[in-house]
DNA sequence: GATAACACCTACAGTTGCTGTAGAGGCAAG
DNA sequence: CTTGCCTCTACAGCAACTGTAGGTGTTATC
């Protein structure tokens, strides 16, 4: 299997699968005689899992984690507990934030009046400072 | 007033004001006979605008876009509310998205028993094919 | 055997929105 | 006149790819 059949396999894009070799997240894939990449079904289970992790959000780094204890089948998978929860608490942060910063949103939409802009909420809204009350990060 | 005080007066970063300078997001400062950027109460105001539809997660492209709508107070607001509410069900459609990606984490997270990783069904359930239900944007 | 069409190769620039660094020069206080 | 902080330009780096250029391999058809 070349690499445009692992490409297709795992719904990857040829380049990201040479990105993922370059930086260590895929190993070095065996070549033919003229240099062409080869994968068996062993890789294509190592890249869905790649891209199931990144679908879900973990980062490459994180990601390279899951693998490494994915490949100690006999100890203790807390580590992946602990990654997976981290991960949690932060996607429920980013729902919270996005939450906020819609609500917010949907108050500067309803303002538009569809009038000029000098009656327009919208860019009044923008005009105020807003580094009142957030703490930015 | 000089780059490190507007810098604190707006919480930007000072890299960060001559970076919107670069892009053109901010106009060429004036400067000192040595070289150094000043600036005044309205480039604060400008800047302040411009970091509060950032905070909004308007793109820099679109915080363009809403700049030149507030420079043009005679006209229409449409565009601004056109560009809001892009906006906004671009945030609502990220908002679905990650509470699709929570739940899934949250079995996830759950099926994690603390035992070894040959039981673990994160692994196993990161190991599974992702690519079945999901249409890849 | 020639030619076309397509997959593959390396290497690197570009994306977004900054952030950080290096090395040099400005400016006020002691 | 030195110390210490601010500012300057110019550029590298981050995440996680994506796209491009310019070349080679492979396969099918004429």
């Amino acid at each position: 299997m070349l690499i445009g059949g692992i490409a297709k396999a795992t719904g990857t894009k040829v380049n990201t699968i040479r990105f993922y070799e370059d930086i260590g997240l895929m190993p070095e894939a065996a070549r033919t005689a003229a240099g062409q990449r080869t994968y068996k079904e062993q890789d294509v289970e190592r890249l869905s899992f790649i891209r199931h992790a990144r679908k879900l959000g973990f980062s490459i780094d994180e990601t390279r984690s899951l693998l490494s204890v994915k490949a100690r089948p006999d100890q203790s998978c807390d580590e992946a507990g602990d990654i997976a929860l981290r991960h949690l608490r932060a996607v429920d942060e980013r729902i919270s934030r996005l939450q906020a910063l819609r609500s917010e949103l949907r108050s500067v939409v309803a303002a538009c009046t569809g009038g000029e802009v000098s009656e327009c909420k919208i860019i009044e809204t923008l005009s105020r400072n807003p580094a009142a009350s957030s703490a930015g990060r």
